[in-house]
DNA sequence: TAGATTGTTAATCGATTAACAATC
DNA sequence: TAGATTGTTAATCGATTAACAATC
């Protein structure tokens, strides 16, 4: 969606150390989201006691071209072996190395109505190498949410609570008003990846990555291929 | 993400009647995704008085190029005045009409675990033209959710109460392993979009429009952005 | 009329796919 | 060796952007 004048972050240029990794080429955002598919696809035949996979294969699970499984993989090393195909553990441990999901890290909601509440006591996101302990808001209803017992800090706490645990990676479920203000806060904290939800873009350094997550463009569209 | 050969229904060529607006061109899912958003953009100037807008002023407000406004539109019609701009309120209703959220569609959400609950006390979804008041479930454990109070009926039912109450979207948060046979149960009996939340790809008539959210996913490809 | 902005065509850019030599 | 599959280049496809004549 953006291009080279979008002075929005999305999508934009990063210029993180993993870049580095293969070259000084840059590397679409569309690759990294299918890295991780890849990562997930593994686990699964890891489970299964799976010990290779083809591009073939993995393409067909995930409805992609074999093709674009090799190039993407060819962005960060020659991972696997002509005639045979890709080891499986060995290839999710490496993407998960690549993806920087091989350590915990630390994650904090900022906004805790309907939908935050919503999505601090659904507790997907604990999983995965990721630690959701923290919330934020302009007003300190519940001590604490769901059964993970997250709990929620005045928002005047922002920067100090952020910098003291070393907090990375921020959810924004606040007001559209809000959003703005608040995403200039965490990035004054040090944040560099914000998920948002907010359905309103927010103007970022070049340095941190927003990705947007907008339900009801995705119900709205829907509608359109109704009958 | 798909192509040409890609089976699953995503972004794939839908023949609804809306694409034979304005001829019948191969409209791209992401217009009419975008399109959404320039809804969105438009009730939000209507709310304050504004009446008209050019196409640079709505592509710098969402973070697009003035071109792609005006060619995104063009794929409908003709909405705008040389030399002033879209009428605001005129341009929003014909939005509205084109994507079909000038009515009420009934939607049903599958799979009442931690992400069901959460999203159906959420509540979100049952602003801008959708009435999600439907849920489903292999086993009932409470009688309604949320404050909204919407009923679990026992999955048993599915197909009966989707084709009584006339359910014509459908929100999947099932497990992966009940995806696939949940949703050729709910295109059996004539649900054509939903909104799939499970990691898991479905496999779906050409006629049924899936667009996927995968929260797992928008995480874990951040992280590679940190630091 | 002069100024502004549309609708649309042509140019550019980037991403996907096909093809195949290299390799195990 | 024969068969299979990678890594990679070249071809294709589609989407975005620039440019501008037409229009108000």
């Amino acid at each position: 969606m953006p291009g080279p004048k979008n002075p929005n972050s999305e999508d934009s240029t990063p210029e993180s150390e993993h870049q580095e990794l293969s070259g000084d080429r840059k590397i679409p955002a569309a690759v990294i989201k299918r890295l991780s598919l890849y990562t997930r696809a593994l686990q699964n035949l890891e489970r299964n006691k799976v010990e290779k996979v083809s591009s073939t294969e993995l393409a067909k699970e995930l409805g992609l071209n074999s093709a674009q499984v090799r190039k993407d993989l060819a962005y960060f090393g020659q991972f696997g072996v002509p005639g045979f195909g890709y080891p499986v553990g060995e290839l999710r441990k490496k993407l998960k190395h690549i993806l920087g999901t091989d350590r915990k890290i630390n994650v904090a909601l900022i906004g805790v109505g309907h939908l935050g509440k919503a999505l601090l006591s659904y507790g997907g996101f604990n999983r995965q190498g990721f630690r959701m302990r923290w919330a934020f808001d302009i007003e300190v209803r519940d001590k604490t949410i769901g059964a993970e017992k997250v709990p929620v800090y005045n928002i005047s706490e922002l920067e100090q609570v952020v910098r003291r645990e070393n907090i990375e990676l921020v959810i924004l479920t606040v007001p559209a008003e809000a959003a703005q203000g608040i995403a200039d806060r965490v990035v004054g904290a040090g944040v560099s990846a914000i998920l948002n939800f907010v359905p309103k873009r927010i103007q970022t350094p070049p340095h941190v990555k927003v990705h947007y997550v907008d339900l009801a463009i995705e119900m709205e569209s829907l509608s359109f291929y109704l009958r």
